[in-house]
DNA sequence: TCTGGGGTCCTAGGACCC
DNA sequence: TCTGGGGTCCTAGGACCC
């Protein structure tokens, strides 16, 4: 039996968490450079403001509303979602974190001691009580069929937040009231893909034939109607997977048209890929650079890409930036407005030891652990910042953040006041 | 004027090998 | 004119997720 329990609209909730005053309010949090709505409080869901919606969009309707924005703030976020997950963590014997505001709990046997649905409810009050955040819980014999029970415990307020369900009538029953492009692992495309066939309810998934389905759709679909049907096929993780790819991009604050300023762009993402890279514990042996125009604007389009591997598998961030640099070199094509570009890394190893050939003589630079370490213990114990020139200071391109709020838990300066007497 | 970022897995097709 | 079968590895692209 697997849980799911998942925060309640959670960046929504960690801004007003520390401004009891936007409680009842809309609440809306955009996305990098302040581009589109990525978070709604349930007041904006109500608004039918939808998700994805681009900012300049939404301003007509801040007054009218009176919504709160907000610029993401992932440092609070991360902050209190590390608080979340550790509350979860201590309730099940098994556990693992899916999100940054999603856990996955092992509650198998735990009906001997209670029932499934009081134990959701617990789970909902150790969560509030040391966090202040809600959660919604969904609890059955599946993965696939938790996250049903959890969105459905989202959607009816008589269930309060907590849905379990093992009884199989049961749950035929909610997959009736359920659309397939809600399912989990069922998106845009396969819902139209379906619809076509005809298949418009969870529970009509459930029941088409098994073999139709591999055939059709591949194994990954086979895999959630057997979920859909109470099979468990998606495992519990406890190790943390390593990771497989790092990708740093970002759009512009500005359009980019000049090579010297994507060069920049591109080494801090570079820098910025590398430090991932070694908080990974990890080198690779594989750069990719992209970069692209507008799609949403009516110019001239370009998309550029290009890879360059390595002789020597590295985790130093002048060899990234050296590779990333080389690519643009073969790759930079003038006479466009570029609004987004990104760094990725792939193939990872270990360690730096590589199949050599015969005749390579590249020797890894000297003392680039110790210097690459001194880098990046500057930059994340806020001792100040360091960072190669090639990047350039306070470039234009930039990133816009309008409407940060405070980093209420995790900067000594900006913690919340409270005002007594 | 203004539309996010960072991941995973699977599959099909080509290169290459015996 | 005739032109196998099977395997591996790699890559690009497409689907999904939060």
């Amino acid at each position: 039996m697997f849980a799911l329990a998942d925060c309640n609209s959670f960046y929504a909730s960690c801004q007003s968490l520390f401004r009891p005053d936007l409680r009842g309010r809309p609440i809306a949090i955009l996305s990098n450079n302040d581009g589109c709505v990525i978070a709604r409080s349930k007041e904006l869901k109500n608004l039918g403001i939808p998700m994805g919606m681009p900012y300049f969009e939404l301003k007509p309707h801040i007054k009218k509303h009176n919504i709160a924005v907000f610029s993401s703030n992932y440092a609070l976020y991360a902050s209190l979602s590390a608080r979340v997950h550790t509350v979860l963590e201590s309730l099940a014997l098994r556990s693992s974190v899916y999100s940054i505001d999603e856990s996955w709990l092992d509650v198998t046997g735990i009906d001997a001691v209670q029932s499934f649905d009081s134990f959701g409810h617990h789970v909902r009050n150790e969560v509030f009580r040391h966090t202040g955040l809600m959660v919604g819980v969904g609890i059955a014999p599946s993965k696939t069929l938790a996250k049903t029970c959890q969105y459905a415990s989202k959607r009816w307020p008589a269930t309060k937040g907590v849905v379990a369900l093992t009884d199989p009538i049961r749950i035929r029953k909610l997959l009736a009231l359920q659309p397939i492009g809600e399912i989990w692992g069922i998106g845009r495309r396969l819902t139209a893909k379906l619809n076509v066939m005809g298949i418009e309810t969870a529970l009509q998934l459930a029941d088409t034939d098994i073999r139709f389905i591999k055939k059709n759709f591949g194994v990954v679909m086979e895999r959630t109607v057997r979920e859909l049907r109470g099979e468990s096929c998606i495992p519990m993780e406890e190790m943390v997977p390593a990771k497989q790819q790092i990708i740093c991009s970002r759009s512009f604050g500005q359009r980019i048209s000049e090579e010297h300023e994507m060069r920049q762009a591109i080494c801090r993402y570079a820098e910025r890929a590398g430090e991932k890279l070694r908080q990974e514990k990890q080198f690779c042996r594989h750069v990719s650079v992209f970069m692209r125009t507008s799609p949403f604007a009516n110019e001239p389009q370009s998309s550029l890409s290009g890879t360059e591997k390595l002789l020597t598998a590295t985790q130093d961030s002048r060899d990234i930036i050296a590779a990333a640099q080389r690519i643009i070199d073969r790759i930079w094509k003038p006479g466009f407005r570029y609004a987004k570009a990104g760094v990725m890394l792939n193939d990872f190893s270990p360690t730096r030891l590589a199949q050599l050939s015969l005749f390579d003589d590249q020797s890894p630079r000297p003392g680039s652990e110790a210097l690459m370490s001194v880098v990046d213990k500057i930059n994340q114990e806020g001792l100040g910042r360091i960072w190669f020139a090639g990047q350039g200071i306070e470039p234009a391109w930039q990133m816009r953040r309008e409407m940060l709020s405070p980093a209420y838990t995790t900067r000594w300066d900006e913690l919340p006041k409270a005002k007594i007497g």
